[in-house]
DNA sequence: ATTTTTATAGATTTATTTTCTAATTATTTT
DNA sequence: AAAATAATTAGAAAATAAATCTATAAAAAT
């Protein structure tokens, strides 16, 4: 992995439209070169996937909150079961293990406070081992890319 | 918005790399059909863009921090300072303002905690106006996906 | 009912990706 | 250091896919 590995994986990180041969152009190579790259970068497995990333407001999905929780017991049962019934919920876009207060961080993405309500009373609260729970609102996004800085 | 346009954008979020032809089939639909729907998704926005996802793992940014932060006042001077510094640290991908004890939550994104202390001590608490911090360290990654339901 | 708009299909053109061959550069082995 | 091997690169050709065009069908508006 050099420096034009590294660039690379910035232009494809930002756009992956961008066609071979304006990458080519931007990085001082030939199409096959860049073409060659981009394939062993996959075959490696540092590129995992290509994605559209859709405009969270627009599909009523900009209420989003950080949903932390404990659970009543941390047997291996309990974790399971429960990261098990996470993982299904349309609404939990992402679930962390966390040390801490708390054993879990959910990002959780929906239309307003009523369907978060909705959610919570029967989606959440509804799965089994969990203790308590702790919401914190996201008031303003600030900063939220998904590409890295390799 | 209908059934095939939710469908289409369900596959175009887990892979942009399908042809047209691909998801044509798909959904039952012409390549023109679908070509069409895509570019009015594109068109009003809700395709915001396409991106390479990397796997964090493999170029050293496995270490997963949320960190939440405290400001030391709320002026509107204070908030938009530290908003632009924070941005431009390539160590936080994303940066929320949100509600409850602390006033943003960081998802802070290095190699190991060798690499956080040094982010901490010599980026975070560098930033003007910041009050108290508070790390939570990811030990386990339960869902992260970029994808909503639509 | 008629016009207008919107969505779809198939065919054609244009552009891009992928493959192939050869040459160059870098790395390893002797 | 020289030779051998492997990896990277470039340009051309082939294969594939995207974008455009024309026509038709369906839906919405007048």
């Amino acid at each position: 992995m050099d420096a034009t590995d590294k660039k690379l994986l910035e232009l494809l990180q930002s756009d992956t439209k961008k066609t071979t041969a304006a990458l080519a152009v931007k990085l001082n190579l030939s199409v096959t070169a860049v073409y060659e790259r981009i394939k062993k970068l996959e075959r490696e497995g540092i590129i995992d996937k290509y994605v559209a990333l859709l405009n969270r407001n627009k599909i009523n999905k900009g209420f989003v909150v950080f949903c932390h929780l404990k659970l009543l017991q941390h047997t291996k049962e309990f974790i399971n079961q429960f990261e098990k019934e996470v993982i299904k919920l349309n609404e939990v876009l992402e679930c962390f293990h966390v040390s801490g207060d708390y054993d879990y961080i959910l990002k959780v993405c929906v239309k307003d406070m009523e369907e978060y309500r909705e959610f919570m009373v029967t989606k959440l609260t509804t799965l089994q081992h969990i203790g308590s729970t702790h919401s914190t609102f996201m008031i303003g996004e600030v900063k939220n890319t998904t590409a890295f800085t390799v």
